[in-house]
DNA sequence: CGAATCATTGAGGAATTTCAAGTGGTGTGG
DNA sequence: CCACACCACTTGAAATTCCTCAATGATTCG
């Protein structure tokens, strides 16, 4: 799994013959989905659209490089702190939120298991940065906290 | 660290305004900076040139997913062999190749530990996967088993 | 209520990291 | 030419982190 998609959000914009990721709609969604050979007449013809695509592509690039650093540098701890904290910041921007996607999707985003993900939760919960109020609801009590294990 | 380059390649392609990277030579290298405002000018001018740089960021991008599943679901052995089959590919495409940068390096890229990287390379090797003529020099001594850690 | 699914917890084990020491090659100065 | 320092790499042992397997709660839905 390589990323979490909110509504609004524009992706898949690959490129290739191919294509090599798939989707999946973890709440009820609506999805447009154009022809990519419109996509690309479209953009042959008017070069703000050509432009804007490519901005597109450069931010999914900058995306992923930044989750690619969560991947590659952080422990348990630090990723699903990063996670929480960049979940918030894409939803409500408050310091409550409410996940959409199962323990399971979250430990498959974040290179870990489902479990070590529960325990890594109970424990910031027990630090005091958290509370769940239940399990998909999660309140940031201190993101200071939070914030460091970001670094 | 993110990535490698090698001559011919293009990096760096990254349209924020700022940079969210720096680039390390290891090798002597000569390297073409072009200012970005040229290139969006020309690409502004010329759809073709949108089109090819729309096409580089779309390569990249389709890079660092690709290394972002290795960090996420490969353990060290896998990663090592999917490490010296890409490096392979990407320089001769032969069996033999000299790696131009340093233990420390390829830890870095492969998020693990200059000794795990170590461990790892003996122990392919005393698989019979390699052979290390010199520390930097590889012989790929059995690509089927290396690509079976690649899966 | 009972079944099913999702989440949490525990105990043990495996993989990787950490810390420390040792090896081998390379260049430099005596 | 040899002794020495230096660097990259390798190896070992202990510690840590995370995973695996198994059991237990919690919640939802029929």
């Amino acid at each position: 799994m390589t990323a979490f998609h909110l509504p609004g959000e524009i992706f898949g914009l690959e490129l290739g013959q191919k294509h090599r990721f798939s989707a999946e709609a973890i709440s009820a969604s609506s999805i447009l989905i154009p022809k990519r050979s419109a996509i690309l007449a479209l953009a042959g013809r008017d070069g703000d659209v050509a432009r804007q695509l490519w901005t597109l592509t450069a931010d999914a690039l900058q995306r992923v490089q930044d989750h690619m650093l969560v991947l590659g540098c952080m422990n348990a701890k630090e990723r699903v702190a990063t996670f929480l904290l960049q979940m918030a910041k894409r939803t409500s921007g408050d310091n409550e939120l409410e996940l959409p996607m199962s323990r399971q999707d979250i430990a498959d985003y974040l290179g870990l298991t489902i479990e070590t993900v529960s325990r890594t939760i109970t424990q910031l919960e027990n630090d005091a940065a958290i509370r769940l109020p239940t399990s998909r609801r999660i309140v940031l009590r201190n993101r200071a906290a939070l914030g460091r294990l970001n670094a």
